[in-house]
DNA sequence: CTTGTTGTTACTTAAAAAGTAACATGATTG
DNA sequence: CAATCATGTTACTTTTTAAGTAACAACAAG
């Protein structure tokens, strides 16, 4: 609600695609895992087909994904969730009369723009089948834990 | 929620206060080449003294750098000026009886914590002197444009 | 046909940032 | 000292974006 969710729910998303495959995967199902509801989930599931990351087909609860988990990256599913992918905002609105205000909008912009891509060299770097391995490495220390 | 426009704001300020160190600035003053009130600007700057970068005296328009600008990062600026300094936020209300939702918190922490570290490193290694240097630069530039 | 699901859109609510205003406190100057 | 101006601080309002909610058309399957 403060923050935005929507990458992290789109990974739940698809990781869940993935590790339920076989099961229930309606967008009811679903919004039961990440606690929400089923609109917020279809408006993800929409963005990934948009960004070409899911299948879907309408009617019936069979969405696929359309590559290998290890063939997506956080940065695909960042870029297909987040509308404005930019991390740092420069103020657009300064006095263009000054020497800082009508220069310090380009010089942010430059600096803003190795931090993104520093940013996103990391999200490329960071696939979806990683992040479900460590899921399921951490599901199953808990059960040896339990035993 | 809007987007942040504080640390460009707040390198503003400084870039500001060591550009114009030898003229008016006041709040008032600053504010007018951000374009916005002097309010914020007084807000600003009491999260940059609280950080230990800047030092004013209340009644005088007398604020001063507490170091170098070679001497402060970009990430400094960050910090002192952003609460939540993460740039990427976990939906912390998934389903813990599901294996995503029971485990994804984690995992994505882990994640984010790489791209934070990341971009981190990069705003650490971005100094308030070459942001006041690119500024003089392109200002510079565009004088020579004029003539 | 009936039921259930997706796809889509409109609307409401919540949260954070920016804008605004007010005022106590301190400094400066005539 | 009194007037003026600046900062420091706080409360409140407005704006913006995301999440929550709801409704319904389109499609699939029994």
């Amino acid at each position: 609600m403060r923050y935005s969710h929507k990458l992290s729910d789109a990974v739940h998303i698809l990781a869940y695609i993935e590790i339920y495959h076989e099961g229930d995967l309606s967008s009811t199902a679903i919004a039961q895992s990440i606690e929400s509801n089923p609109g917020l989930v279809r408006r993800l599931m929409a963005a990934l087909r948009s960004a070409g990351l899911l299948a879907t087909q309408q009617g019936t609860a069979t969405p696929t994904l359309t590559r290998a988990p290890a063939a997506i990256s956080l940065l695909d599913i960042y870029r297909a969730v987040e509308p404005d992918a930019t991390l740092l905002h420069v103020d657009d609105k300064t006095n263009p009369q000054c020497i800082v205000g009508g220069n310090i909008q380009d010089t942010l912009r430059v600096a803003y723009d190795q931090v993104q891509r520093a940013a996103e060299d990391q999200l490329a770097a960071i696939t979806l089948a990683s992040l479900i391995a460590d899921i399921w490495h951490r599901q199953h220390e808990k059960e040896r834990g339990d035993a």
